[in-house]
DNA sequence: TATTGTTATACTCTATAACTATA
DNA sequence: TATAGTTATAGAGTATAACAATA
């Protein structure tokens, strides 16, 4: 179990017993961690690779190049969105013809979406044009500041889930 | 992991000398970290620690502890932000009696904000919860997942900087 | 009666453009 | 003429509530 103990004694919530040291640690971590995912967000948001597709629709198009195919009510629970929202994007995904809508084969309130081949170019397209982001990005850190991001993004990745 | 490895073999932005290998794992790592942090940020949206401040303004506090006073221009530049955008955010935590507005002692045009006492107590109260809600996260990751997010963190940050 | 998805509506956050005041 | 901040306005993205169809 990580150590994560706070500065209060007691703490009904607390499910450790580990030692104060690496709690300090934790807590500026995951202080950094908030504050450096806002900004970076914003930043993400404006430098995005393609300009026609908000980043939850481009996040999409990659969960359902990594999926195969979903319901909307599966997309809306792995994108963290509501339903409403998810049906908003699924259509304009739809409608820039990104993304097939089929019937569900044992149940018919539900639809299956899964993406086209134009989906699969663009996102081909896209992933040149991050290259060259990621390239200009790369300038600022050094090699050792780059594995660390290398470790950690999968943890990221889990973290977004849990 | 999943697929991400890019076809092309030159790339006439790259500014690297680094081998191949890397850069091929640095693309995976970028796609993945562009995924994670906005699904990050869009949770942390929403399991805010104080109800009342959104994240942008939370990270103004931040900035504010953090450096002692700024002008609004300054702040606007440090979040990424627009002007237009920190006034609003300026005036809503004045409103709250977070932060304290004084004149430029050299320049009348601009204007100096800094965190208040009561902004301090919050941010201790804010603290505590956000131990809280560390702790509930903690569950999900060991030891070596944690070390690895403290590693990045400051990665993150000058990232989101840079 | 519970669940999936949709429609209608409103809210939050941010941006752009135009304006005021100081430099 | 340029810069700091503000005001007014618009837009993007998301949420909630109410509804329809199906289970």
């Amino acid at each position: 179990m990580p150590a994560l103990a706070h500065s209060e004694p007691t703490d009904p919530t607390s499910p450790t017993d580990a030692a104060p040291d690496s709690a300090v640690a934790d807590f500026a971590a995951i202080n950094s961690l908030r504050s450096a995912v806002m900004r970076l967000g914003r930043r993400l948001k404006h430098q995005r690779v393609d300009e026609s597709l908000s980043p939850t629709e481009m996040s999409v198009l990659g969960t359902l190049a990594r999926c195969g195919s979903a319901t909307p009510g599966e997309l809306a629970r792995k994108e963290h969105v509501q339903p409403p929202s998810m049906t908003r994007i699924v259509a304009l995904l739809e409608s820039k013809g990104l993304v097939r809508l089929e019937p569900h084969p044992e149940d018919r309130r539900q639809k299956v979406v899964s993406q086209t081949e134009t989906a699969e170019a663009m996102l081909e397209e896209s992933r040149r044009k991050r290259n060259a982001w990621l390239a200009d990005l790369a300038e600022g850190l050094d090699e050792d500041e780059w594995a660390k991001l290398r470790a950690a993004a999968p943890v990221l990745e889990k973290l977004a889930h849990l």
